[in-house]
DNA sequence: AAGCCGTGGGA
DNA sequence: TTCCCAAGGCT
């Protein structure tokens, strides 16, 4: 048992010998791995190709929270621009926000420069073998430092994410509704890693929950661990994990302003650090306000005529919906904006805005 | 230590 | 339409 495994999922006393249960998937794993850009996969790891800790690091920020597929085509375009760490450490702030715009939780590209500029700047440009140092560093939180250490180093350290939470109720048929669980099902899942072939081991049991083992209609019958699934005899597999419902989302109204000058020019304003879209570029506009507590603050950034579009933007972050009125203006030359500035025709990519202000522009453009 | 932080696809 | 869900971390 790993009695001293920590809620880091790092599980430096796990068995010696590898239980059955860690066999049978991974002889499933063997048969059913997905080809993935950033993986490794079984065949190659079993003929001594090791996988690059710098792709595995930069998929595994890509993926907290965020599905293959929308992460594949980012992958592509950061590993061609940036290559390696080095690389990456060297990019403007401004570049790879825009790289990452459109893929959400921006924190995570502010904290992405962060790491690669400590990992050049303090450990000599090499991803750190080790769970707690990898720990350390920004962006990297229990679950990344662990499918870190255990895919790149072959560490024996227990990742612990959504998909594991869901096999690890279903498999013991823990009742407890999640958060709660969390620390339980961390438990039962540092107490089946083995200590061989820990990197396979660990995107195995993620796969088994991304195809087997999914929140609806689970494929029990293509289950490896069937047998010895405790929820599967008990007939409560397909309803757990249980979980604590969520509050509704309230709605928020706020106005958005773009203005155009008559070169073409946008005006865009660069949002401040934390928050909402920290970091990223948008257009100036009111406060974000709860719909029941009255109407947004007029607050326009330039002396204009401004006409109101008939149709809102319409979008929903984590935790609100948004409605956005959007008001556009055509601005002369010579007029001096009180927030932001003007970016040239030439320089503007929707592409570089976050998804509500490329809605936003999409409604306003001219065509 | 709960609340904050995006997005797109599927049911 | 609405809700749920995805390879979480930070404060």
């Amino acid at each position: 048992m790993s009695r001293d495994s920590t809620d880091t999922g790092y599980s430096p006393t796990a068995p010696a010998l590898p239980p059955a249960q860690a066999e049978d998937l991974l002889e499933w794993y063997d048969r059913h791995a997905r080809e993935m850009p950033w993986r490794t996969g079984p065949r190659a790891r079993a003929a001594g190709i090791r996988p690059d800790p710098y792709r595995v690091w930069l998929s595994e920020i890509m993926l907290q929270q965020t599905t293959v597929a929308a992460v594949r085509p980012y992958f592509e375009a950061f590993t061609a621009r940036w290559p390696d760490v080095t690389a990456l450490a060297a990019a403007e702030d401004a570049e790879v926000m825009a790289a990452w715009a459109g893929l959400g939780y921006y924190a995570r590209a502010r904290n992405l420069l962060k790491c690669a500029r400590a990992v050049a700047g303090e450990h000599g440009g090499v991803f750190p073998a080790d769970h707690a140092a990898l720990l350390k560093l920004p962006g990297i939180g229990p679950y990344t430092a662990a499918a870190v250490a255990a895919i790149a180093f072959d560490i024996p350290a227990t990742v612990v994410d959504g998909n594991v939470e869901r096999v690890m109720a279903r498999l013991h048929d823990e009742p407890t509704p999640l958060p709660a669980a969390k620390p339980v099902l961390t438990r039962l899942a540092a107490d089946l890693t083995p200590e061989t072939r820990p990197g396979d081991y660990a995107q195995a049991v993620m796969d088994l929950g991304a195809t087997i083992c999914t929140p609806r209609n689970p494929a029990c019958g293509l289950c490896p661990w069937r047998p010895s699934c405790a929820g599967w005899h008990a007939g409560t597999a397909p309803a757990l994990p249980a979980k604590t419902p969520k509050a509704r989302k309230p709605i928020r109204r706020g106005i958005a302003y773009l203005a155009r000058r008559v070169d073409g020019a946008w005006l865009l304003e660069t949002r401040p650090e934390k928050g909402l879209l920290g970091g990223m570029l948008g257009w100036p506009g009111s406060d974000w306000i709860d719909a029941a507590a009255g109407a947004p603050t007029d607050a326009p950034p330039i002396r204009a005529e401004w006409k109101t579009l008939p149709e809102e933007a319409r979008h929903t972050f984590t935790h609100f919906h948004l409605r956005l009125e959007i008001r556009t203006a055509l601005v002369p030359m010579d007029r001096t904006p009180e927030r932001g500035g003007f970016v040239p025709l030439e320089e503007f990519r929707p592409a570089d805005l976050p998804t509500v202000m490329r809605k936003a522009f999409d409604l306003a453009r001219p065509r």
